[in-house]
DNA sequence: ACAGTAAAGGAATGATCGTTCTATTATTGA
DNA sequence: TCAATAATAGAACGATCATTCCTTTACTGT
């Protein structure tokens, strides 16, 4: 019975991370929300509730668009340190590729004090979730002898978090690929040594 | 012949350092400052200009203040591995504080396509400098054989300046004392090996 | 003592913030 | 064909944004 939608959920969504990517949550007005999309205010409105709504579900879409190759490159099978090889190598060509937009969820873990707990929240469990992976590939190394026994895997994992969330920060400030590709490569020598 | 003065720069500097710091830019606002600071808004526009300038000033406060100490640290002689292995403990001990403000300077990196370009810039220089002490570092300790020969001290310190940016985001997002001193721990290791 | 100067005070500027109003249009099951 | 429904449209809401006006107050070189 209802007058049939004129937007497509997923291209809004789309447009709108792509806003809340560049210019974070705070520097996001409604009227860039509503320029990008080209969807009317109200409409905005009625599909997410509001601003934070919009925010949380681009949280969502850009895990399950942008960032979902990343999950799928640490989960390929057999899992081992080539999965973290290839995952960073990626990251540096994002990086390398001058449209230095960062990650939003390490954006969003800069900006948790002004975006509400559940947007902070939701980006932090992807972190989380992001590093599970990188501690069964880890583990998976570990079985076959290619870590150290006496290397702590939980530990490296948080390590190639923490040296991630960098890479993202020095990728949106100051991206070089030389430089990036060394330094990448020297974070991965010292999960093998 | 004019009036004195009823506020001291460094205080109010001081105070809006710390609004910016933990809010960013764009989450601050003009009334957070006065408030903050006590200081009369026109008094305020007086001293600093505009928002703007004002930040401007509270990045130099910043380094000049809470970060100078980490300058020195990473500057006494004799310089050396040991500069920067208690460089790295301080920053832990400050995420693991439960302050959790991050650093101003990269939160200003993550910030840097809306805080205006002079602040960018300023922030990136100040990293940069912090990368250079990271340098000549390693050259003094690469001197003395403790950092083997075919390590690159330019890769060396880009890496450190990496992780100490990904540490500050896990320190403000995620701090967890233990963690994130065995990830030290790990991302200092990479460097004499 | 007084004139000159700038700081403090408080209200108010237009612009933009996120959000919501009413009215209109388009669609579809009955 | 028509009633029901919700999406579009555009204006408008009060609140807050950064900034500035005018007035009053306080200090100091002469």
């Amino acid at each position: 019975m209802p007058r049939t939608k004129e937007y497509v959920r997923e291209e809004v969504l789309e447009a709108a991370t792509r806003v809340f990517w560049e210019r974070g949550y705070e520097g996001t007005s409604v009227e860039n929300l509503v320029t990008a999309t080209g969807l009317h205010r109200r409409s905005m409105y009625g599909e997410f509730g509001d601003k934070d709504g919009l925010f949380l579900a681009c949280i969502d879409h850009y895990v399950n668009t942008t960032a979902k190759h990343l999950m799928v490159t640490l989960q390929a099978s057999p899992r081992g340190l080539k999965n973290i090889g290839a995952f960073f190598r990626d990251r540096v060509e994002y990086a390398a590729s001058g449209i230095s937009r960062g990650c939003l969820l390490v954006n969003t873990a800069i900006e948790n004090t002004v975006v509400g707990p559940k947007a902070s929240a939701k980006a932090r469990g992807y972190l989380q979730l992001m590093e599970e992976e990188f501690y069964a590939c880890l583990m998976a190394a570990k079985s076959h002898g290619h870590i150290p026994e006496h290397k702590d895997c939980r530990v490296l994992a948080r390590y190639l978090t923490c040296f991630l969330e960098g890479l993202m920060v020095m990728g949106k400030d100051a991206p070089d690929r030389e430089s990036l590709e060394r330094v990448v490569q020297t974070a991965l020598e010292t999960v093998t040594i």
